[in-house]
RNA sequence: GGGCGAUUAGCUCAGUUGGUAGAGCAUCUCGUUUACACCGAGAGGGUCGGGAGUUCGAGUCUCUCAUCGCCCACCA
């Protein structure tokens, strides 16, 4: 055949991929360069599945990653998962509903047993899906966040922090979720804004006549009132103070007090105070002394210590029957429509209640005063900068960290309670029995909290865990602290954080020196991609019409910093035709027999246009890997695309068709080297981005052969050093040249293909003999018939070619009128521009002060702008 | 209430110490020439959200206003 076909992504990816796996490319190898690199994913939910967010998110991870593969480092890509407690017990509790069973019918033993199955089952569907993505991690070392080594390193860190008193056990108020009746930490609780409705309500005075009003939007939880606060400096109630008055329905006495918290400016100035149920009220009650009286229960209905018809009422329906009773008894004077928000969980969308339960906690106040500091000191780095500031904000006014979740499938707390409510803190049972019978001189039964972690607990441990951590490996030593952390900015408290507070306590050490923060991708019109809305694009959709080559381009190049990212279809269109285009400049290799050649043999680059081309990929090739390094994504896509689309192929490709055709063997053969070196190049340097089709045609070019390597474990080439530099000039003065005359031609509505005869006056020697030697490139690409250089001009076909006079005797008749119309067009341009610059220079403050550079390099402008409107104006001149 | 960000061509976005505004897509015109029509050549299109200030000079720095987005906190 002569030559591969048409690109087609279906006919490469998935086998390409296997081809690497089977090979074990991805496994790092090691070195003795100091210089590692290395990157932890960000583990995606062990039962979820891709969506654009984990794409751009490992896109970039893996360009990274190949990147520094192909720069010879070793280099490690950590993949893993994530048990995601609350998501995934939802999901396996949904089922059993669906069969006719529940969560606690099966008992804890055999729900875990359930959830286990449905992680075997569902588990590697993420992971093949960044699979598909080309995502090269060493999959040899995937982890679980439950699984036995991260397990352990989950309790050995639990009793470590709880013997140092970073973990404790407390009696607080906490959100409460009713419908998954389990704690939750206030990350996970979303404050929505809600229409709602503020009652006004008359609690009377005891011993009295009067009444006082109180202001709520929770009617309901006044069974738990144990005072009424007013401000001390508010005189309407001044005589008040101290009586007692009576709770509505329940008929329960309670005190007025006063107290800084009650505002006079809201409501009526008078609050109700419920402490078990409100979080400020919880800090008012503790203040005052105050009894806390608990309402509900653990769903949320009311419970025993309400009057007996409200028991077992859902506080909700509750409020509906009791502002009914309310208002029969005279005690609701009004009720008004307000907005407010309202605390929902982010996992079962209800309304959280604050809740007075016993839970774990971390001590994150003290773990964040290093992570803070170790940010100040730049040992770690956002990438864009400003989310430090984020960072900082939060965790400079970071609370104590809620870490007992009432689920089961999770890591089960290592405590254990003795039947007289002692706490025993141990990595298992068998140690927590030894400490017991130390402690109480005595064997005695021990009972398991049955709660869990929060799985960000497991998480927070990511980055030295799955390196082996406690134990001291190789990969612990060699890959901590990790490179860069790739990740969304939605999760830099619950993840990034705790990583840097967890990493600094166990490790001493931060656990990556960059923080790379990327967007959210959202839909072309910049909504958030939602299933209700309707406009979620599926990566795996994408990747199957346009190839995950096509995808990851796109998602790479509209990562800019700080923006989100707004993804088009048309956008992955496109990059799918340039990586056709790719594709089709390996045929035109094959066609020229480019890749017979044994060997690259360039010593002295001779022909300028071959020079140019060296120049210009080491100029893209600095850039683009500068690019990657300064996290510039978007700019190094954006320079790849522009040096292989408008120079390798729109000009050098063009400029090798007559080289190749020419009768001297030594610049046909130079020329091929160059291709064959340029093709090599131009592969590794595109394989960090588009992995398949780089590989693809590597082998099917018998680069692979010729280098010995697949590509994906090739090393970049050090730069090819130029002995000769003289043509690079000659060459951009001739595609300079080639333009004009093509604006020309298209302006004179002469046709691009037909050729022209060209007189050239006054054209200085320099210029005339880079014409000359030149002349097959000139020709060809310009479509010039032939050129003389001459005095004499003929007046209809005098145009301006490179800043050069130049007539042009055409075959065709031409628009001269559009012509001149073009021309003073431009001639009034330039006349613009010779104006500001003499303004400027004649502005004494100007020369003073600007730099000299500056100042010189606008008496140049004036002057080539001088020498252009004179040779214009006298061609319009000629052409009338 | 506190903080962060955005506003540049019809659309999506670049524009890194202040020095004559860029790309892709879309549009229009022309075109089959050693790969590629998923292509080539050319062209049109912007008083950089409004206002003020600093400066010889502002898309870029400062202030202010407007509109939009996000995060945190509060909400009787």
């Amino acid at each position: 055949m002569s030559n591969f076909g048409t690109y087609n992504h279906k006919d490469i990816e998935d086998r390409i991929y296997k081809y690497w796996e089977k090979k074990g490319c991805f496994k790092s190898k090691k070195n003795k360069n100091k210089k590692y690199f290395s990157i932890v994913i960000p583990p995606p939910n062990v039962t979820g599945s891709l969506h654009m967010g984990h794409a751009l998110n490992n896109s970039i991870q893996d360009l990274l990653i190949r990147f520094n593969r192909n720069k010879g480092l070793e280099t490690l890509w950590q993949p893993g998962t994530d048990h995601a407690g609350i998501a995934t017990q939802l999901v396996v509790e949904k089922q059993l509903l669906e069969k006719g069973t529940s969560r606690k019918k099966l008992g804890r033993e055999k729900f875990l047993e359930e959830v286990w199955k449905w992680k075997e089952k569902s588990g590697n569907t993420i992971t093949g899906q960044l699979k598909k993505l080309g995502s090269s991690c060493d999959w040899s070392r995937d982890r679980f966040t439950m699984d036995k080594g991260l397990s352990e390193a989950v309790i050995k860190v639990f009793v470590d922090l709880f013997n140092k008193k970073l973990i404790y056990k407390d009696l607080k108020l906490t959100n409460w979720d009713t419908q998954l009746q389990t704690a939750i930490s206030d990350l996970e609780v979303v404050q929505k804004e809600t229409k709602g409705k503020l009652y006004y309500i008359k609690y009377k005075i005891a011993d009295d006549d009067n009444f006082i009003t109180i202001a709520t939007t929770r009617p309901e939880t006044m069974f738990g009132d144990t005072a009424v606060a007013v401000h001390p400096s508010d005189n309407r109630y001044k005589d008040l103070i101290n009586k007692n008055v009576i709770i509505p329905v329940s008929n329960r006495k309670i005190k007025i007090i006063t107290d800084d918290y009650a505002d006079p400016e809201q409501g009526s100035g008078a609050v109700k105070i419920t402490p078990a149920h409100d979080f400020n009220d919880y800090i008012v009650g503790k203040r005052n002394s105050l009894e806390t009286i608990n309402i509900l229960n653990k769903d949320g209905t009311l419970n025993s210590n309400v009057p007996q018809s409200y028991q077992n009422i859902d506080r909700l329906v509750a409020r509906e029957k009791l502002i009914k009773e309310l208002e029969y008894l005279g005690h609701l004077e009004k009720i008004e429509d307000i907005k407010h928000t309202v605390p929902y969980g982010d996992r079962s969308n209800t309304i959280i209640e604050p809740l007075l339960t016993e839970q774990w906690f971390v001590d994150a106040k003290k773990l964040a005063k290093d992570a803070i500091l170790k940010v100040k000191k730049k040992k770690t780095n956002f990438f864009p900068d400003n989310w430090k500031k984020t960072y900082f904000q939060w965790m400079q006014n970071i609370e104590p960290w809620c870490i007992s979740r009432q689920l089961w499938w999770g890591h089960q707390i290592p405590a254990w309670y003795t039947d007289s409510g002692e706490i025993i803190v141990a990595e298992n049972l068998n140690s927590a029995k030894k400490i017991a019978k130390k402690k109480f001189k005595k064997d005695v039964s021990l009972n398991q909290d049955p709660d869990v972690l929060d799985t960000w607990f497991s998480s927070a441990l990511w980055p030295f865990a799955t390196l082996g951590w406690p134990d001291k490996t190789y990969e612990l030593k060699r890959f901590y602290k990790t490179s860069v952390l790739v990740t969304g900015f939605d999760i830099i408290f619950f993840w990034v954080a705790r990583m840097m507070m967890m990493g600094l306590h166990f490790m001493k050490d931060v656990p990556f020196e960059d923080v790379y923060v990327h967007a959210l991708v959202r839909d072309e019109k910049g909504q958030k991609m939602s299933k209700s809305k309707g406009n979620v694009i599926d990566p795996l959709t994408i990747i199957d019409e346009y190839g995950a080559d096509a995808l990851r381009f796109t998602l790479i190049s509209m990562s800019s910093p700080g923006r989100d990212v707004k993804l088009s279809i048309d956008r992955v269109k496109g990059y799918r035709n340039f990586l056709t285009k790719i594709w089709n400049t390996f045929n035109y290799c094959k066609m020229n027999d480019v890749f017979k050649l044994k060997k690259i043999n360039l010593n002295k680059i001779e022909n300028p246009a071959n020079q140019w081309i060296i120049k210009t990929l080491n100029d893209y090739k600095k850039k683009v890997k500068k690019n990657i390094e300064d996290y510039r994504f978007d700019e190094s896509a954006k320079n790849l695309y522009l040096y292989i689309w408008n120079y390798f192929c729109d000009w050098y490709i063009e400029f090798s068709k007559p080289l190749l055709n020419s009768n001297n063997k030594k610049v046909v053969e130079e020329t091929r080297s160059i291709l064959l070196y340029l093709q090599t190049e131009n592969l590794s340097l595109l394989h960090a981005f588009i992995p398949f089709v780089t590989e693809e045609l590597w082998s099917l070019s018998g680069l692979k052969n010729l280098e010995k390597t697949d590509l994906v474990n090739f090393n970049f080439k050090k730069d090819l050093k130029l002995k000769k530099t003289d043509g690079i000039k000659e060459i951009e003065f001739i595609i300079n040249f080639i333009s004009d005359l093509r604006s020309i031609k298209s302006n004179l509505n002469i046709s691009p293909g037909s050729f022209v005869n060209l007189k050239i006056k006054d054209l200085p020697t320099k210029y005339q003999k880079i014409i000359i030697r030149n002349d097959l490139l000139v020709k060809k690409l310009g479509r010039i018939g032939s050129f003389d250089i001459e005095k004499q001009v003929s007046k209809t076909g005098t145009v301006i070619l490179a800043n050069n006079k130049i007539s042009i005797t055409f075959a065709d008749d031409i628009d001269i009128e559009k012509q001149i119309l073009i021309l003073e067009n431009k001639v009034k341009l330039i006349d613009n521009q010779i104006k500001s610059a003499e303004n400027k220079l004649h502005n004494q403050n100007f020369i003073k002060k600007a730099p000299k550079e500056v100042v010189s390099k606008e008496k140049d402008l004036l002057e080539s702008n001088k020498t252009e409107y004179k040779n214009l104006s006298e061609i319009i001149l000629s052409l009338k």
